[in-house]
DNA sequence: TGTACATCAGTGAACGCGCGTTCACTGATGTAC
DNA sequence: TGTACATCAGTGAACGCGCGTTCACTGATGTAC
């Protein structure tokens, strides 16, 4: 039979889109490279096309790859009424400094003018599927609201964070939801 | 004399920069080609190396030349405590669909992690003097927290503007302030 | 069960292109006398 | 004031490098009989 190999075929592939996954949070579309993603994943440059027709389908699929735990973390809070978890979890140092491992969305969205329709569409779906995750007890507008402040404070944040890790800390502590703005310690 | 050479000079260092400033905004540090900014601005490339060392030198001058107009608007807001027509017009579809003369901040926070240091302070500094500028009447925390949302909103909405007009909207209305999201239409 | 054959995932060299940077050159501007 | 010379902003060809993509080839896997 064919198992065993497409087996192998397989895990390859999902190896080569967990490395992509994480490269294009850290890097960017332009900054993650084919040889990188698949050398990431054990293997060479030239066995990429096996699996892709193109950078640029490997980028749209790393993209549903990273948003699809994205959304399924956020849903899970919203179902037990602690999506106050999640925007502490959301502005922590950990996800600040982990943006290959964090929040596609805002890794992402400033790239997404410059990509092709498919990578686009790719972004689009994943951004309705977490504010519905995200809205499924609430106002839809105001979960797009709440997503809106978490998520610019995160990227100014990172954006400031080598030279002026004050600033930084001061964005994600401004960026907390309005109940929790002035606790003076985050509940951990 | 040296002054008629020397200004033509440096008009056509602001013409460079002019158009650097726009680009940038439109396709990213990395998107943007020396070649197409000397060109944009009448030249061709290979004179640009008489005004700048390289394109990151470039790109660090065009960010404070795209940061200071951005400033004194808002500044200018401020201080006729006119913040919510600031918002409204960040917020509106001609900043959506105007990247290149919008916001340096929302067009390029999610660069600037993999930008060299020199760049990174220059959007540092923009930052600080932008939320100085924003909270000369009010809590700065609150400011950080406007910003942050007006500039998340925004970067959602023209991340999904093309795939998806209808949410784009819904976000830009979403990230509104508070006193202002349920209004049916804007004040224009 | 064993053997010849076909398939195809993966390898690594090579190609082509874009782009930042360099460089020899031009010609206008300005200086020295 | 006029003339020889120096400077230097701008030109356009060329170079080098990174990277996406292609391609001939290998060898393991699986099939046919």
């Amino acid at each position: 039979m064919v198992k065993v190999s497409a087996d192998r075929k397989a895990a390859h592939r999902v190896a080569i889109l967990d490395a992509a996954a994480r490269l294009l949070r850290e890097r960017g579309p332009e900054g993650l490279s084919v040889a990188e993603a698949t050398a990431a994943a054990g293997l060479t440059h030239g066995g990429f096309y096996r699996h892709f027709a193109s950078k640029s389908e490997l980028i749209a699929e790393a993209l549903r790859h990273a948003m699809a735990p994205a959304v399924a973390r956020v849903g899970r809070k919203a179902r037990e009424g602690r999506l106050d978890v999640f925007a502490e979890r959301y502005l922590s140092e950990a996800h600040l400094n982990d943006a290959g491992g964090g929040c596609p969305l805002a890794a992402l969205a400033a790239d997404m003018p410059r990509q092709p329709p498919e990578t686009r569409a790719a972004f689009a779906e994943g951004l309705r599927a977490f504010l519905d995750a995200a809205a499924a007890e609430g106002d839809p507008a105001d979960a797009a609201a709440e997503l809106s402040r978490l998520l610019g404070a995160l990227v100014l944040a990172r954006a400031v964070a080598s030279e002026d890790p004050a600033l930084a800390r001061t964005l994600l502590v401004a960026g907390r939801p309005a109940e929790g703005r002035d606790r003076s310690a985050p509940s951990r």
